[in-house]
DNA sequence: TTAAAAATTTAGACTTATCTAAAAATATTA
DNA sequence: TAATATTTTTAGATAAGTCTAAATTTTTAA
């Protein structure tokens, strides 16, 4: 059996590692955890100690192919409760984390499965994140963030790097969501901002921030 | 803030009151929560002390208007938990208490607000139990063991008191479900056991057993 | 009404998960 | 490469929830 918690602790290690520090450092996993160092290396010693990750004193960690196979799991429950919160109960892409923190503690694989099938199967979720099959194994598309485009390049916006709140909202407020069309028209040198247009109508201008943290899938 | 284990000791209390034992003796708890009854005690002082219970020693427990409060939502949670298992991810009947049990944990009112509305407002749970609307009121109906029903009584089948998997199981094989109409034929003087006619159509004998934990709406 | 039985509480210990402060190891830079 | 800064670990405490065994209180029955 694992907790909660150790649950958490292996989610904070697939988060590090997939964001390019690999092996991942107990300070980082201590920031992405919101604790401190001490209680990270109390934790990396339990989920060494069942075969979850493999700890090197002072060096970081990795997980296990048992921890790669547990973490595939809990993000495939996490984003597909995403899923149903938005299309199912109309949550808004930002309102659905909290939620699915808690939901994708649920255990029981079959249950998992039947929302898989409810809700068709879906193979990314609200914020345009892959979602791993029963077997989990991932499916990527390739998508690059807008600020590495060229002017003149277009595409559908395909996801978000950022999942904070008030990134998701401004997105709505501008008009932009995951399937729409998206042209680059020009960056501005000055601050590295962009002019693009939207639905083929709409011109905005979104800052470089922004640009950093939208998928775009090339077409 | 409440943690898990506590919401469990609520609800153990809650089914014990609702058992007829008022107030909840520290044994009934314990036999509930399947533990030792020096665990209950240490529970009931912390409960206490969040004035979810009024606790006297030795005297057993009652809940608070606050502790009502608390339990109330949790069982409207439970059940609406159920009827989304049985009626959008199809599990019997028989299937969807242990996971209804994880769920319940989840917060947030506005979840199961949106759940409530997302399943249609139902009042009755798969088992036939009420269903607290988001006020905390009951809706109760008029029912009566089967056990209790005179010969030539008619009614249909409203819920179930024991819910044990074998007993829901063994009504699926025998063709009792919920909303169907049924009909008390005889009562056999030596053990107490029913013929009865239902869907107005096939004839079966039920144990004494089964007709007490049978709800029948007389019509 | 008193002795025995049953129920309940207390005492003390254990586990998980957390913390602060101090010690140790590693990395950086002069 | 030696001194300093940073990172990580260890040591020792704390709180929640659990247990067993012993003590206490209440209930039952002779």
């Amino acid at each position: 059996m694992i907790s909660q918690t150790e649950e958490n602790y292996l989610k904070a290690i697939f988060k590090v590692v997939e964001r390019g520090l690999n092996p991942a450092l107990t300070n980082a996993i201590a920031a992405e955890m919101q604790t401190t160092a001490a209680s990270v290396t109390d934790m990396l010693k339990r989920l060494a100690e069942k075969n979850l990750i493999t700890y090197e004193k002072y060096r970081g960690v990795q997980l296990t192919e048992e921890g790669n196979r547990l973490t595939t799991a809990l993000v495939r429950k996490h984003r597909l409760w995403e899923v149903f919160l938005v299309e199912k109960l109309h949550f808004t892409w930002d309102e659905v984390h909290e939620f699915a923190e808690q939901l994708e503690h649920v255990q029981g694989d079959i249950l998992v499965n039947r929302l898989d099938t409810f809700l068709g199967y879906p193979r990314f979720d609200p914020h345009g994140d892959p979602i791993p099959d029963a077997e989990g194994r991932w499916l990527f598309r390739p998508q690059a963030l807008l600020a590495t485009l060229q002017p003149g390049d277009r595409g559908v916006i395909t996801g978000v790097q950022d999942h904070a709140s008030s990134f998701l909202q401004y997105l709505d407020q501008v008009g932009i969501a995951l399937g729409i069309p998206l042209e680059l028209l020009e960056r501005f040198p000055y601050d590295q901002s962009v002019r693009v247009r939207i639905q083929d109508t709409m011109e905005i201008v979104l800052s470089e921030k922004i640009a950093q943290n939208l998928f775009i899938k090339i077409s």
